[in-house]
DNA sequence: CTTCTGAATAGATGAATATCTAATTAGATA
DNA sequence: TATCTAATTAGATATTCATCTATTCAGAAG
C-alpha cells in the first residue's frame, strides 16, 4: 500500500457516518435507503459515503431486485496499523530502522540525564556512543584540544579516553593540536 | 476503544504530514525543529500536529538539553483495523452478528432474484424466510386476505402455505378475515 | 536573576469536505 | 415501450482543519 492509498483509507475511516456504515455492513449486507434510515441521513449522503468507501475497496455492491446491496470487504482491514505506518517495502529501509532501534537501545542504556554512565567495553557499542557524542561538535569547525575536552567532559569525566577513541575511530581528525569532525 | 476515540485516531492518521511524522519517529526519536526540517514545514505546524498525535496517545515526549524529544508509542498501533471497526466487545453483539450472518446465508440460498425458490423444510430456516417476507408488510396496517395473498405471491406461488405459517409462527395475526403484523 | 533558544499558542486564511435539496440516471416491472 | 422506484449526481452551504506569521511560554545556561 502506498502512502497516498493509506491516507485515503484512513480518511475514509475518520468519519463517524462512514464508520457506522462499516459497522452496519459488518452485521449484514444492506441497501442505501436502509442505511440512510439507520443513520438518520439522506440517501444522497449515504451514496456519497459509499462511493468513497468503494473507491478504497472497503465495500462492494450487487443488485437485488430494486435494491443495490452493499457488502463489507473484510480482507481490506486485516493488516495492523503499525505495519501500514512503517511500510517502506524496501529491505534497506527496514534494516535502517532495525539499526536505529538498536542504536537507541544502546544509547538509552549508557546515557542517563545526558551523562555517560560508563564507556562501553564492546567496540560496536562504543562506536555508537562516540557517534552520539560527536553530534555535539559542529561540522567544519576547528577546535582546540581544550575546547574538545570541555565538550566531552559534559558527558564523562574521562575525556582523555574518549577523545583518543574518537580519533582512533576516525570520527575526528587531529593535526598540530587542532581537532575537527571528519565528514562521514 | 470507543467510537469517538477510533475516529480521532483515524483522523490523526489521515494526514500526510502526521503520517510522515510517525514514519520519522519510527526510525528514531526526534525534536520539533528536526522534524520541521525533514518535512519542510514550520516548527509551529509540527507542534500543532504533535499535539494532536499526543492527544490520541500516538507519541510521548521528554526533554533533552534544549530539545523536546518526541517518541512513537508503538503499542497504540498493534490492533487490526477490522477489530476496531467491529469492536462491540460484548458477547451479545458478537452473537447478534453471527446470527445475522447465518440469516443472510439462509436468505441467499432460498431466494433468487427476489423469488423464493422453495419453502425450507427446517422450521428454523422457514422462520427466517417468513420474517424476511414479513418485511413487505407495513407495521400497524390492516390487510384483507386478498391483499396478503397478492403480497406473498410475489415471493412464491404457494401463498396459502406461507400465509398459514405466518399465522402459526405468530408473525401475523388474523381476526374476521383481516390480517396485520404482530409487534415483535 | 537575566538572557537565550526552542516549543507552544493565538489569530488569520484558504482549501477540503459532509450534508442537504433538487435533478438526473439506471434498472426492474408491467 | 412506458412507468415506477431506488440510486446517483450536481450544486449550494457551512464547517472543519492544515498551514502560516507573530507572539508568548518555558527551560537551560551564564
Amino acid at each position: 500500500m502506498t502512502e497516498s492509498e493509506a491516507i485515503k483509507l484512513f480518511k475514509c475511516l475518520a468519519d463517524k457516518s462512514r464508520l457506522q456504515i462499516l459497522k452496519s455492513l459488518s452485521l449484514e449486507d444492506m441497501y442505501v435507503e436502509r442505511l440512510a434510515q439507520r443513520l438518520g441521513l439522506t440517501p444522497a449522503t449515504i451514496s456519497f459515503h459509499l462511493k468513497k468507501l468503494a473507491d478504497v475497496g472497503a465495500v462492494t455492491s450487487y443488485r437485488n431486485q430494486y435494491y443495490v446491496m452493499y457488502a463489507l470487504r473484510k480482507e481490506i482491514f486485516i493488516s495492523r496499523i503499525l505495519d501500514i505506518i512503517q511500510e517502506e517495502s524496501d529491505e534497506a529501509a527496514i534494516q535502517a530502522r532495525r539499526d536505529a532501534e538498536y542504536r537507541q537501545r544502546v544509547i538509552d542504556s549508557f546515557f542517563e540525564y545526558g551523562k555517560l554512565k560508563s564507556i562501553p567495553a564492546q567496540r560496536k557499542k562504543e562506536r555508537i556512543i562516540l557517534e552520539e557524542i560527536a553530534k555535539s561538535f559542529e561540522a567544519g569547525r576547528v577546535y582546540t584540544e581544550r575546547e574538545v575536552n570541555i565538550i566531552i567532559a559534559d558527558f564523562h569525566d574521562d575525556f582523555c579516553t574518549i577523545r583518543r577513541d574518537m580519533i582512533a575511530e576516525k570520527l575526528m581528525a587531529r593535526e598540530n593540536g587542532k581537532y575537527w569532525l571528519t565528514q562521514e
